[in-house]
DNA sequence: TATGAATGAGCCTTCATTCAT
DNA sequence: CATGAATGAAGGCTCATTCAT
């Protein structure tokens, strides 16, 4: 009988009202900031009534601890395949792909990394040692490896580490923050500062 | 007569209550955050009355907006004085005070900075062509003097200006944001990434 | 033809869903009090939906009505059998039956008893003459018999029917009131309470 | 100058418009109910807008709790100076006096005394031991006295105290909840109580 | 018959803003 | 100049009720 997919429809379909909401609440947030993401703001622009979104939601901080830990996976969790590339080359190809990969989610960026409470800091913080922050790992490694092999400068690698990562932070938040950014404008950043950091690096 | 002179006088007092309001203002935004700012509690806190405010302000958005404007003397306008060492020992000092600066006032930092309200982004972005922040034009004379003089590497000034304001902003926003960053951890990052830095640009 | 027989089938089964919406509500209204009593939670205890509830009934109203109605029924019109005792050893007896009764739906006894809307005073009424609670007729006929077989004082028994019926309402609405008494100081108080009132009517 | 005088005029009036609010309250309360009782009914029966209550009253709790606390002064602490007749006539005249009182606040003996929140049954309740209740306690000394001196036949003070009490209340309670019992009838219903109660006490 | 999505009214509360005094 | 009473809009949230399916 048809009758037994009903439910399957239903639970489909409450998957979608959810997911439109999310949206909608991240569209506001993105746009007009924390403080104007309001539950009647969001079922205006969705055109229902206020009431309905907690037919889908429990209350308003279910919609943004969502918001927040969607934005965890995509900013944190993004792994590249390590290189095979010399350690110089590898590095610069990494610092460009890291920001490309954080650029793909700008308000999770925003979400994670502007958010100072401590249950996310306890994954994002990275000024200290050790750090579960893994493209500083990464970055680290990268850096012991071009020293030993005479193509970085000698220097302190963890805290080098940290220098440059702070770097690409740095550029990454500008244009996750600041609009209309153009695209070429954006690249034009993102390769003078990869050179400008790449220059200090060399021996 | 006397008349000749009241205007003066009421002048200058108008003058104090405005620096008064938007003082307690400042305080409250300082120390309770943003969310809290409202009329009705800088009136409670000059113990004076809600609506005495509107005589010195049209609305709580020029409110608002001189503290901003405000919060960006001390964020972004802070002017060293134009340093009359060759440009690579000035620009160095400048990167290292305009850390030490910025590290003086964590809160407005992050409530600045980190704000993506078209109205705050007016005075914050820089990463686009003109910026209003000072900081980053400052840098960038010091681009063209040192390169004129051939301590610096030929580059594009403008870009490279921003590269640098974006390195240091990350630097400062991890600082403001991470908790717990020792005072030696703090310094060590700061020399790291301004030697960094500075290899970079150098000829 | 089946048809014929499934008019009465769907009618019993429209009186057991309304019986178990109206015993749903009740045992909410009896643990959780007048204003947890919703629509939706009679529904999610019932495990079906909302709107089903307006299949059986017209609204809330209605169902509180019946709630009401049926409180009514339990605190107002639950008869004794008349007794063949003598007339003082009936009045005891009726005197004690009366609270226990009473005692076994302590939410519908303040529901209904302390409720001052006109519809349910007419019922519940008796300092007037005539009334419609039984239980207070039943005392006047006990004092009657007992005054004329000298067991009782001489008195007016209208009067006194009431005031002792006043008593115990009194008692009652204290026990329904009150939170924790225990059984034993219950028990206590009611048989002091009829003691007392049954040595003030003695001859 | 007159304006010394502002202030004593601004503080009479908030404590005007307390009392319009306050009594606004109780009408509701009375007429309408405990859960009928909002702050917007509040405000629209003044014809004033809701927000307004906020400059007078810290929350609809405050409300809620003065009109309680007013209820308690007028139904709970209403002190008869001790009497200096026998125990028996001071019982009496105590009886009647106490019922007396509690009928000139009719309104505010139902909202105090058929109230069930723990928070009011702290002061209310008095078939337990200790009890708050002043009356209650009065009546045990009046009993423990009276029956020191043979006036009363012996008995347990404490139960019979509450049992007095509660016939008391139960009159008292269907007077200020049943309309229009006419004042012959009232005292009639009053006496004829109180010498049952008489009665039974005496020796 | 039964569902549950959706609405609209209402609740408590806060706040920028206005205005008679 | 200064007050503070008052408003109206908005915020998060709940709930009786309706209705397409």
């Amino acid at each position: 009988m048809e009758t037994t997919q009903a439910k399957p429809i239903r639970e489909k379909y409450v998957q979608e009202m959810r997911a439109l909401i999310l949206g909608t609440a991240q569209k506001i947030y993105k746009e007009e900031g924390a403080q104007a993401l309001t539950i009647r703001k969001i079922a205006k622009q969705m055109e229902y009534s206020p009431g309905i979104i907690y037919h889908y939601f429990k209350n308003k901080e279910e919609i943004l601890a969502i918001l927040r830990e969607e934005g965890f996976h995509k900013i944190l969790h993004s792994t590249e395949p390590p290189s095979s590339l010399p350690p110089d080359r590898a590095m610069e190809s990494f610092l460009l792909k890291f920001c490309d990969n954080a650029l793909k989610n700008p308000d999770a960026f925003r979400e994670v990394m502007f958010d100072n409470a401590p249950s996310v800091l306890e994954y994002t913080s990275f000024l200290g040692e050790p750090t579960k922050y893994r493209a500083v790992n990464r970055i680290a490694n990268l850096l012991n490896a071009g020293v030993e092999q005479g193509q970085f400068a000698p220097c302190d690698p963890a805290l080098t580490a940290r220098a440059l990562m702070c770097s690409l932070f740095g550029l990454v938040s500008r244009l996750v923050t600041e609009k209309g950014v153009a695209a070429d404008r954006r690249f034009n950043l993102l390769v003078t500062q990869v050179k400008l950091l790449m220059r200090g690096l060399r021996a």
